[in-house]
DNA sequence: CCTGCCCCATA
DNA sequence: GTATGGGGCAGGA
């Protein structure tokens, strides 16, 4: 409805010296609502998280202004909101915003409340009928800009990026985020003026605008870009080279410019009140401090009582207006009580049987038990005082073990703040002591004080150190390594340890998961509360430390409870399973080697990486250029669906290989075979997506991952990701660093050493091939390597009966491949498609190869007979790789799990002796009286940073660590090689 | 905002 | 042919 009295100029009065502040109500409501934990409720349980987060935004708001700068307050304000959900945009397109589903229950009565909350804070609330936000935002702001006036929106909504111009600014205060011309670049690929057209076409599937089907941002960015504005791209649809896109833009002009109607925001609504009306008010503190008292808002009432100077204590709670929300009658959760814990499984009584005791026996009552006694929060405690917690200590000093898990404010371990501490000792026994839970009484903004009732973190940690580091209590915990280096950081270094994560691993690698939850499901049949109860998640997720502690509390108790559980089941299997060995001497001292290795970091050289990206991107843009005139059209080169349009569509190039989608594959094998016969094209391609990967994934990314605080970057290695045995690397992974050309290897580079050191690079040379010598007995190899020989040209003087002096290069490789493919358990299709030949002169090859190596081919027979029969494999040193599904029926499946059967042994033997020379290297390096400090591992590879006067003595000392890192478990019947040199940065090392 | 797909970096 | 982690694109929630 339009009042016909208000038309006025809605910023008649405005003037530049002013600045107005637009605030998006709306957006801010449901944003709120998702970023803070569900549990955020006043006492008679009305939930207020949103109103909550809202009134410390408008709070700061009107404090602060936008930015710390003086200058940058407000003269005029004012909070919009939408009226209902029918506008104007509902009768162009009846689906728009259609899907919307009906908010959530909880939120309904924070509707009304925000409103007030903005007038109680005397600031303008405002919407009209048949207008979104949006529209009236851009209609003050279109407005006031044009007198001159100085705009700024407090939103993140990408829909009101159109109207950002010199004048009109936006800001995120839920992200802290500035957007100007440069952002809306980044996010539309074109500036503010052109963002309609571009969402016109992309679409957008939250408010249900179509767009055109096939054109994302990425493209629709290019078009506009080409064409200048949709009109003018319609019109000329027919030019467009894409068959598929042509024909869309065609077919769906109408939709396209319907969609163009349905993101334009209308800037001439006619407003009720002008902008001169908005003017900032005096806030009436009483006012403020009434209705912050009714929601009761400790902390917020507090700062605006002592900031206004009202006296809290004599003003009463306003009365609350709450539409929508009836108080439940009964409270909804009742403690299941009476219920003693469950005993403690491991010590079950064996039946009294003579072989009660037998390890399976054990084994088997531990996993019965476990199941039988339900996980139940009612003897969880929430430890708030000193004398409590020591009591707990006495209990776990009592018992001799006590699982433990830290809550944190982060998933990185070397930068995670610690929030509290659980405890278990028994089934059903545990407890959580708060340390460092801020109120996050929808304190979005930062800022929230400690809660009171904490004991005091160094007081905890206090009397919590000498338990964690005593030698005789067993510490458990899941992922341990995650704990030691939180904890680590706090001056803590845990002493005896288990780790239910690595029991798993050493016992059940290759069956399902090794993480908290999947063991819990899987041995407990039970679901532990997941953290995005707790926490959320995605963009709404919320550092632990802002959970309320009974939240916080039920779940980390419930972590200790559920750890300690698992360790009664899994731990007596190893026993049973005859694991021990391999649990105590691969995998659980490798907790502390790889803690320290990642508290350690690596430095890089953040200038040189710079330099690099813009390198890259520069080179991007003259191959983007030359792309686009070879296509003789502009296309997303990034994008394979169009280029593979390009490639074997427009320009009817043979395709070779398909997805297992059915697109044509455009890897770079396919471009290397077109650029082979000499298209132009293709080997642009090819250059260019190796600059973009250099540049998106190393050179861009790599300086995000400097810790503020040490300077370096520090991966974090995961101990059970892999069946084989080997570790991964990730946030970042530094096991995957360029080496193989030269352009990849200036990223390599720009890992340096600390002035006055080295980098050492040590890697063994063909340890796979050596272990599969060793374990297939083939005495050529053997002899071979015994003999120092290039053993990819021994192989093929072997196979083609060629001399090893002067051999064609050509042959050698050939060789090369096929001891590769061996060790991948080769395929004939494998091996023709790395050598580009035909898969009869493939079958040929390994024909051969077999023949000269018959022991090759029966080691391969052997370990498929025993994957079959026992549904995994062994290392050498007796860690275990399952197939569970290696006997199923589809043929290429099983293929698949028996290559893997037989790759297993080899790359895990190799992971193995790679993990023994670490897990000894430090003290060898002490007793040496060597600072050398062990930095990365890349499979084969060990890095250092060594003091430069120490490196020949550190090569030596690290050269026999590793080539005798075998022994005394296993005497290898080849010898182990290890190459090593140091520089000042890895690249020159390697 | 999340997921699947494609592609690609390493051993 | 083995083992990983990760980035960009496009589509669907």
């Amino acid at each position: 409805m339009i009042r016909a009295m208000s038309t006025q100029d809605p910023a008649s009065a405005l003037s530049p010296d002013d600045h107005l502040i637009l605030v998006d109500g709306s957006t801010f409501i449901f944003r709120a609502y998702h970023a803070l934990p569900p549990l955020t409720r006043k006492s008679d349980g009305l939930p207020v998280g949103a109103v909550a987060g809202f009134c410390n935004m408008l709070w700061k708001l009107l404090q602060e202004g936008l930015t710390p700068e003086e200058g940058d307050e407000p003269t005029h304000m004012a909070v919009i909101f939408d009226h209902s959900s029918k506008t104007f945009r509902s009768e162009i397109y009846p689906e728009y915003k259609a899907q919307r589903p009906e908010p959530p229950e909880d939120l309904i009565p924070q509707f009304g409340l925000i409103r007030e909350a903005t007038r109680a804070f005397c600031v303008h609330s405002i919407e009209q009928e048949g207008f979104e936000a949006d529209d009236l935002i851009a209609t003050y702001a279109r407005s006031a800009a044009a007198h001159g006036a100085r705009v700024t929106i407090v939103s993140g909504d990408k829909d009101l990026m159109q109207l950002i111009g010199p004048r009109v600014g936006m800001i995120d205060t839920m992200k802290n985020k500035i957007f100007g011309e440069p952002e809306v670049f980044e996010k539309f690929g074109v500036g503010p003026d052109k963002v309609i057209e571009v969402q016109a076409l992309a679409g957008d599937s939250v408010d249900n605008v179509p767009g055109v089907p096939g054109i994302g941002l990425k493209t629709a960015a290019l078009l506009i870009n080409e064409f200048g504005d949709l009109d003018t791209l319609l019109a000329k649809a027919d030019t467009i080279k894409q068959k598929k896109r042509r024909e869309n833009l065609i077919e769906f002009a109408e939709q396209a410019r319907i969609s163009k109607q349905l993101v334009t925001l209308k800037d001439d609504v006619p407003v009720a009140l002008p902008a001169s009306a908005l003017a900032v008010t005096d806030l009436d503190g009483a006012r403020a401090v009434a209705f912050l008292k009714a929601l009761e808002f400790s902390t917020l009432t507090r700062r605006v009582g002592e900031t206004t100077g009202a006296d809290i204590a004599a003003i009463e709670p306003a009365e609350l207006v709450i539409k929508g929300w009836h108080e439940p009658d009964a409270k909804g959760r009742q403690m299941d009580n009476g219920r003693t814990p469950a005993g403690t499984a491991a010590a079950a009584d064996p039946d009294g049987g003579a072989g009660g005791w037998q390890p399976q026996t054990v084994a088997d009552a531990a996993a019965e038990a476990a199941k039988a006694a339900p996980v139940d929060a009612s003897g969880y405690e929430t430890v708030t005082d000193t004398d409590r917690l020591s009591a707990w200590i006495a209990e776990a000093a009592e018992t001799g073990y006590v699982a433990v898990d830290t809550e944190t404010t982060s998933l990185e371990a070397m930068q995670a703040d610690l929030v509290g501490v659980s405890l278990a000792t028994a089934p059903g026994r545990a407890c959580y002591i708060p340390l460092g839970h801020v109120d996050g009484d929808g304190d979005l903004l930062g800022g929230g004080g400690l809660i009171a009732g904490q004991i005091p973190l160094t007081e905890a940690l206090a009397l919590l150190k000498p338990m964690l580091e005593d030698p005789g209590i067993l510490k458990i915990a899941q992922n341990l390594k995650y704990d030691w280096l939180v904890l680590q950081r706090y001056g803590i270094e845990v002493g005896p340890h288990d780790d239910t994560m690595l029991l798993s691993y050493a016992l059940d690698a290759g069956i399902g998961g090794n993480g908290m939850d999947a063991l819990s499901e899987r041995w407990l049949g039970h679901t532990p509360i997941p953290f995005k109860e707790v926490a959320g998640s995605g963009k709404s997720m919320i550092t632990f430390d802002k959970v309320p502690i009974e939240t916080a509390a039920a779940y980390a108790a419930e972590d200790a409870d559920v750890t300690l559980r698992l360790w009664q089941v899994l731990k007596p299997r190893l026993a049973a399973e005859r694991m021990t060995t391999v649990y105590e001497r691969l995998e659980r001292p490798m907790v502390p080697v790889l803690a320290k290795m990642e508290a350690r970091g690596i430095a890089i050289d953040r200038q040189m990486l710079s330099r690099l990206s813009g390198d890259f991107a520069q080179g991007m843009a003259r191959l983007e250029a030359e792309i686009h005139e070879l296509a003789g059209e502009p296309f997303n080169v990034g994008s394979p669906k169009q280029l593979g349009d390009i490639l074997f569509g427009k320009m009817g190039l043979p395709g070779g290989k398909k997805t297992k989608t059915g697109a044509w594959s455009t890897s770079a094998s396919v471009l290397d075979d077109l650029a082979a016969e000499g298209h132009e094209l293709p080997a642009r391609i090819v250059e260019w997506r190796q600059l973009s990967k250099l540049k998106s994934t190393y050179s861009d990314a790599l300086p995000g991952f400097v810790n503020p605080e040490t300077g370096r970057v520090h991966t974090s290695y995961s101990l059970a990701a892999t069946t084989t045995g080997r570790l991964s690397s990730s946030e970042p992974n530094l096991q995957n660093i360029p080496v193989r050309t030269e352009a990849g290897r200036k990223i390599r580079k720009a890992f340096i050493a600390e002035k006055g050191n080295k980098l050492l690079s040590a890697d063994y040379s063909q340890i796979e091939l050596r272990v599969l010598a060793h374990m297939a007995d083939i005495e050529q190899l053997k002899q071979a390597f015994a003999d120092g020989l290039d053993i990819h040209a021994m192989t093929a003087s072997e196979m083609f009966g060629v001399p090893i002096e002067g051999m064609d290069p050509m042959v050698r490789r050939r060789a090369k491949a096929i001891n590769f493919g061996i060790i991948y358990g080769i395929s004939a299709f494998g091996l023709a498609a790395q050598l580009g030949i035909s898969r009869g002169e493939a079958s040929d090859y390994i024909k051969t190869y077999f023949e000269r190596f018959p022991g090759i081919r029966d080691y391969m027979e052997e370990t498929k007979a025993f994957v079959h029969a026992h549904g995994y494999v062994t290392t050498i040193f007796g860690r275990r790789a399952h197939y569970p599904e290696v006997n199923t029926k589809n043929p290429n499946m099983r293929a698949f799990y028996e290559r893997a059967a037989i790759n297993a042994p080899i790359q895990g033997s190799a992971a193995d002796i790679l993990r023994r020379a670490m897990i000894r290297m430090d003290e060898r390096l002490a007793a040496s009286k060597l600072n050398a400090r062990m930095l990365l591992q890349v499979h084969d590879e060990l890095i250092f940073e060594v003091p430069e006067a120490e490196v020949d003595a550190t090569i030596s000392l690290v050269r026999d660590v590793m080539e005798s890192a075998a022994e005394p478990a296993v005497r290898l019947s080849v010898p182990l090689q290890v190459d090593a040199r140091a520089a000042d940065n890895w690249d020159e090392a390697h």
